[in-house]
DNA sequence: GGAAAATGAAACGTTAGCGTAACGATTTTC
DNA sequence: GAAAATCGTTACGCTAACGTTTCATTTTCC
């Protein structure tokens, strides 16, 4: 069901969010790789470069070079398409599952503090 | 009142805004920028590089360049304490609260298109 | 009044992301 | 089969953020 937010909820939540990421991460993924990474765990596979790209409105390379951090940080994993192999395509992984579902709570958490 | 969601929600919500952002807006504030400027927004004044350096865990460099760019997209300005004029007081701004407005705006719309 | 502390900014070299343009590998087209 | 198209990557120069250190200014402390 639909949820129904607030001004002040809304930037509540994205600021509590914020602030908890900013104060305990180390680990700052830009919000072009949060898109990223959201978008391959929430959307049905496959995932590829030029999907992506179309995706999130940005340029293939942008997309390789998230791909290249997050593949460095064990948040995603790339296999070639063997029925097509000029395509690579996008894998899960238990790191970036388990760094979603972090997040996951961290905004529930949020969500829950906001003031009364 | 709080705001219950489940994870499922959380994510979707968080992914539906990072998505929107991404395609649509250019000006792409950094996680820390993003948590700064909602701090200036939503906690009351006075507001301090020092203070908000202590408050974000992070050094105050990362606060003066954080206000450097902000300051230049018109989200913030920067004003002498005359009362202390070693301090600078933060202060918000026209575009600055527009540029909010509307990230709330989103977020909620987000928070309604969620999948019932 | 002079030393010490505090504040924000600037300087420095480093790292990482950006857009554009080119590239190698593969597949499709005719 | 050769030419064209497609896909992901790499190269290039640029910009911006990073952490650490240093600095100028101002205030506080004896």
């Amino acid at each position: 069901m639909p949820i129904e937010l607030t001004a002040s909820q809304a930037l509540g939540l994205w600021h509590g969010v914020a602030l908890n990421q900013v104060r305990h991460d180390a680990r700052d993924l830009t919000l072009r790789q949060m898109a990223i990474l959201l978008h391959i765990y929430l959307v049905p596979p496959p995932h590829t470069v030029r999907g992506l790209a179309a995706t999130l409105n940005v340029t293939k390379p942008v997309i390789t070079r998230a791909l290249d951090t997050m593949g460095d940080m064990g948040l995603v994993d790339r296999v070639r398409d063997d029925t097509d192999r000029r395509n690579v395509i996008i894998k899960r992984t238990v790191n970036g599952a388990l760094y979603l579902e972090k997040l996951g709570d961290l905004v529930r958490e949020q969500g829950r503090k906001l003031p009364v």
